[in-house]
DNA sequence: TGTACATCAGTGAACGCGCGTTCACTGATGTAC
DNA sequence: TGTACATCAGTGAACGCGCGTTCACTGATGTAC
């Protein structure tokens, strides 16, 4: 096992003798980085967050400390797998409206949405990891912040293009505590958009996640079992109405 | 520890000399196994679902063993906190839609909803055991089926009992296989409700559930956080429009 | 180009801990006569 | 009412396991002269 793990590293380093010497090092390093978190990610299947450094590193074939290179602890690597999930579903969903740009606002909003949603059957526990329940002790760094957001700032974009572009239907205007507040939030990152489009739009996400939360937990079972696909598109299409989109 | 316990159980029996002493004993017994459930709803505060039978029993005052007088493992008790928080957020439900007996549907449905959040903002953890990641390793039995679908089903029969006083708005009908499966559910619960009634329950019910996750797990820190009553009313104010509660 | 030194990935043993579950047992309580 | 037996809640030790983290170490690789 160390013999293999050790061969890797070797072949690793034999394709890469024209970069400079401290250039290989760090492209070694960045790599193991990967490796760990690609396994990481495969034991967060069976064991969801309750993740054992042990056993990813009985699975890299390296004594458990030699984690310890990489990640100062089992915090900071559920960081990193949060992190990269986040911008992964990020990812997806950016690369889908931008597939659709030009297209309707609505068809956007479906693709984007429907983007995530197979994106969560891919790896329900990734899904699972950012987000299902919190994982016990486990307090997200500021880190997380940024990419955590990244989703429901694609659909705020969305519809604010649409609202720009007139293509919003009238809707009745909000009044209240938490339309002042969802005010403050837009001014900062969709300006001009009125809270009441912005409120829909967060009430969208929500049920995004619910409807996708309730899929991968089972919610559905013996109720849809076969076009769980069509079920959601018709949920999307409620939540986009809710929005205007037309 | 040991001598407190003891002495609780002599007074508990003390108190109870006139009943047949069988009956005492399975008095005892199911006080016991109740005692043994708060402890362990504590305990998923601080652990989530890896809840530990060890700490339990400490807290109990009891060896580790004796739990196994009352639970055949560690996942049976799970079961059972699983079924009773299923039926506590079910009787919450319940209430709420009684006590709005005669009202219009969309008041009752409001209230049923807030119900219902307001069970999960007073105790986080149960609402994650049942609505949550599903915990590692765990296999929930038949026994949670038919706990775990109280709330949907009052959902469904509120709006069958409005259907049915005419009071349902026009909406477009659906089509697609998720129509017909909703439809075989619908024939069984709900019956002569049309499909797309029953799916926009649905749907309100998973928007119900990731709105109230979404509040529960952080989502909605730095965007709404002074009046989140007041966005869920209009989060259920938009799933009930969609039902067609006027 | 060759050599001395610094860096750093990885090792393996250890610490101290907690876990679920089993098992032979004790002793109090309940039951039958 | 009193006694012999059965029931059963609870004990405490043990099994076998896994965990996160630390630490002194080895030996290969990179760096500076």
């Amino acid at each position: 096992m160390d013999g293999r793990r050790k061969q890797e590293h070797c072949s690793r380093r034999g394709t890469l003798v024209s970069m400079s010497a401290s250039g290989v090092r760090a492209r070694v390093r960045a790599e193991m980085t990967e490796e760990i978190k690609t396994v990481a990610r495969r034991h967060l299947a069976t064991d969801g967050a309750n993740l054992s450094l042990r056993a990813v590193a009985r699975d890299l074939g390296m004594a458990s400390s030699a984690v310890y290179r990489y990640f100062a602890s089992r915090d900071e690597l559920l960081t990193a797998l949060i992190i990269d999930a986040y911008n992964s579903v990020g990812d997806t969903a950016e690369q889908a409206t931008a597939r659709t740009a030009g297209k309707e606002p609505l068809d956007r909003f479906l693709a984007l949405t429907s983007a995530v949603r197979e994106w969560a059957l891919a790896d329900p526990h990734q899904w699972a990891l950012i987000y299902g329940s919190p994982v016990p002790g486990y307090q997200a760094p500021q880190d997380t912040i940024g990419p955590a957001t990244r989703v429901i700032l694609l659909i705020a974009d969305l519809v604010r293009g649409a609202y720009e572009q007139g293509k919003i239907a009238e809707r009745e205007p909000i009044t209240g505590r938490y339309a002042e507040e969802l005010a403050v939030v837009a001014a900062q990152f969709t300006p001009g958009v009125p809270p009441r489009l912005v409120a829909a739009a967060l009430s969208a996400f929500l049920h995004l996640g619910g409807a996708i939360s309730a899929e991968l937990f089972g919610q559905l079972d013996r109720s849809v079992d076969e076009d769980r696909r069509g079920f959601f598109e018709f949920q999307m299409r409620g939540a986009a109405y809710l929005m205007g989109l037309v």
